[in-house]
DNA sequence: GTGAAGGGCCAC
DNA sequence: AAACGTGGCCCTTCAC
């Protein structure tokens, strides 16, 4: 491909290229930089492509001048980056969102990101992949040499190669942007795409901001921890050699507790009848009878904890900001949930040994914000059930309330026992749960968890109804859509009844899950722009829980715009049961 | 040694 | 007949 481009160095050729450009209303843009961290590395180039010309912005010259960020000469480019009437065309927008607002100080406004599009279109096909080359090569049939991506970007002299390298990618932005656009339309994801695309900007933000965590307090919490797992594997070692005959002669016959086969064959030697798998929840039914199982799945969640959450996460620390700086992937599920890794911060246990030590700095407050039951309140508007959604209006306990209506008990009459059943299955029926399923976690019989099952949907009708339906609809359409419109779609084999059983509890969780995720993405886009301007930044987000921190004398304002920015985005979508979102100014992550 | 798969557990 | 959805990270085991 022939791409006709220039490379600029100097102010006044940038003004008048910036001046052309600023014509546009959509603008091919891309970076190079000598990193993958905007901490770690320079930016060297930004490319900026109407299509037929490129601009390729060699920032060295200008470094050279001063902070970039508030240079002078580049004030031209900081604008039109910057103009959210001007959409920025670029593949994974968050990337090239990270290092321009960390070097240029520049919010980007106004981005259309061809990978988050790829995806969408994808639908939760996981065999397709969504590098530039890969997305370029399937809308376009276009070949992209990537062999350049990784060359020295800090060079003196850039090579010949690296600014067509450059200018090339920018290029094929426009033309990769219509055709995608084209597919996004016909396939109705227009409006999941534009809610995706104003995320890229708060998300970008909040990995740039990262959540503090206190090292000091993360060390002494945790050897409290190690102390407790060493009690408990002397403890478990002593109870699982009990069966072994050698351990009388010999001492006590040391096996790996980490090991499935040796714990296994351990147990075995007791007498336990070990299940077909020893994950927890099908242990679980027989820690009662057998103390070992109780000490095992005890021994196993905190041996969990010490291996994911210990010492190993004060490495992604980041020296330069004391901070942690995760990466979050978007669209990390088909569902529309992000997904975050290294560390993720998604998963850090609820015990507050680990959350304590999440704390905010000197001086500032965290504001922390989850919504309350709103994949149910999802269900409840989706399904239109009367009953459901009179639970959600009584207000005070759902649990509890749904209780009262499905074993018909006045509410203060409600039993424990009753109300963890309705529990259970409030937060099961999401999920496509069965009688099997729900006899194994409560420890009834199957005979009365398909009784209970019946009284609860015999309850709420027409949320049976909708569940049938939604899972229905997957096997006759092999297609599902969330509130906004985001979309799955199912490829199984018709023989297999287990896939078709799959499928039918994906057409079920599908829309819920992901509406949820509609809803979250949503709100950070409301929480950007309102808090945009104060000390307020975005630190974590978990699925439903939004975490900010701010400057103290702050923390009640920005309290009130979070809960408004979360409350707004679930009454867009939400409309027969109110949305609740519960909010608070903290010095610790602890709900 | 390295990498993938299997099994397990953490979050929502 | 099947058995609860979405992820990431850790360990062991096993193949190369």
């Amino acid at each position: 491909m022939e791409v006709y481009f220039q490379v600029i160095t100097d102010a006044e050729t940038l003004n008048s290229a910036c001046e052309k450009l600023s014509q546009f209303e959509s603008l091919g843009f891309d970076t190079e930089t000598t990193q993958l961290d905007p901490f770690e590395g320079i930016i060297r180039l930004v490319q900026l492509s109407n299509g037929v010309e490129t601009q390729v912005i060699d920032l060295k010259p200008f470094m050279e001048k001063g902070e970039l960020k508030t240079l002078p000469e580049l004030a031209p480019l900081r604008d039109l980056l910057a103009n959210p009437k001007i959409e920025k065309i670029a593949h994974n927008a968050k990337f090239d969102a990270k290092w321009v607002k960390h070097h240029l100080g520049v919010d980007v406004g106004g981005f259309f990101d061809t990978m988050l599009a790829s995806q969408l279109i994808a639908a939760g096909d996981q065999d397709r992949r969504h590098s530039l080359a890969e997305v370029a090569s399937f809308f376009l049939g276009q070949e992209l040499d990537k062999s350049q991506q990784v060359s020295d970007w800090s060079a003196a002299e850039l090579s010949q190669s690296q600014v067509e390298y450059a200018a090339r990618d920018a290029a094929t932005m426009l033309p990769l942007r219509e055709k995608v656009w084209e597919k996004l339309k016909s396939d109705e994801l227009d409006k999941t795409a534009r809610l995706e695309f104003e995320c890229v900007a708060p998300v970008a933000a909040m990995e740039q901001n990262g959540f503090y965590l206190d090292r000091g307090r993360w060390l002494e919490q945790l050897e409290k921890v190690k102390k407790m797992q060493a009690k408990l594997a002397d403890e478990l070692q002593d109870m699982l050699s009990a069966g072994v005959a050698q351990a009388s002669l010999f001492g006590r016959a040391e096996i790996n507790l980490d090991s499935q086969a040796q714990v296994t064959d351990a147990l075995k030697n007791l007498g336990v009848p070990v299940p077909e798998s020893t994950r927890g929840w099908q242990l679980q039914p027989l820690a009662n009878e057998y103390p070992v199982i109780a000490k095992l799945l005890e021994y196993r969640s905190v041996a969990k904890g010490l291996t994911s959450f210990g010492e190993n996460i004060l490495e992604f620390i980041k020296p330069q900001t004391g901070r942690i700086h995760a990466d979050f992937r978007l669209i990390g599920a088909p569902t529309g949930r992000f997904s975050c890794s290294n560390p993720n911060l998604q998963q850090i246990p609820h015990g507050e040994e680990y959350r304590r030590a999440f704390i905010a700095p000197e001086g500032k407050k965290l504001v922390i914000a989850d919504y309350s039951q709103i994949e149910l309140r999802i269900l409840a508007d989706f399904s239109g059930d009367e009953n459901f959604i009179n639970a959600f209006n009584a207000g005070a306990d759902f649990h509890a309330m749904a209780a009262a209506q499905v074993f018909n008990v006045q509410p203060e009459d409600v039993t424990s026992e009753q109300r963890s059943f309705a529990k259970r299955l409030n937060f099961g029926v999401v999920y496509g749960i069965g009688a099997s399923r729900f006899a194994m976690m409560t420890g009834v019989s199957q005979n009365e968890a398909e009784n209970i099952m019946r009284r609860y949907f015999g309850t709420y009708r027409k949320l049976d109804a909708w569940l049938r339906e939604a899972g229905g609809k997957v096997l006759r359409e092999r297609l599902s859509r969330t509130a906004s419109g985001r979309m799955m779609r199912f490829r199984f084999d018709e023989t297999d009844g287990k896939a078709i059983a799959g499928a039918r509890r994906n057409g079920m969780n599908f829309p819920i899950q992901g509406t949820s995720a509609d809803i979250l993405k949503r709100s950070l886009r409301l929480l950007h722009d309102s808090i945009a301007g104060t000390s307020a930044k975005l630190v974590n987000i978990v699925h439903d829980e939004i975490i900010v921190e701010c400057d103290a004398n702050e923390a009640e304002l920005t309290c009130k715009k979070l809960e408004k920015a979360m409350c707004d985005a679930g009454e867009e979508i939400v409309k027969k049961v109110p949305i609740k979102v519960d909010a608070k100014i903290a010095d610790e992550w602890v709900k």
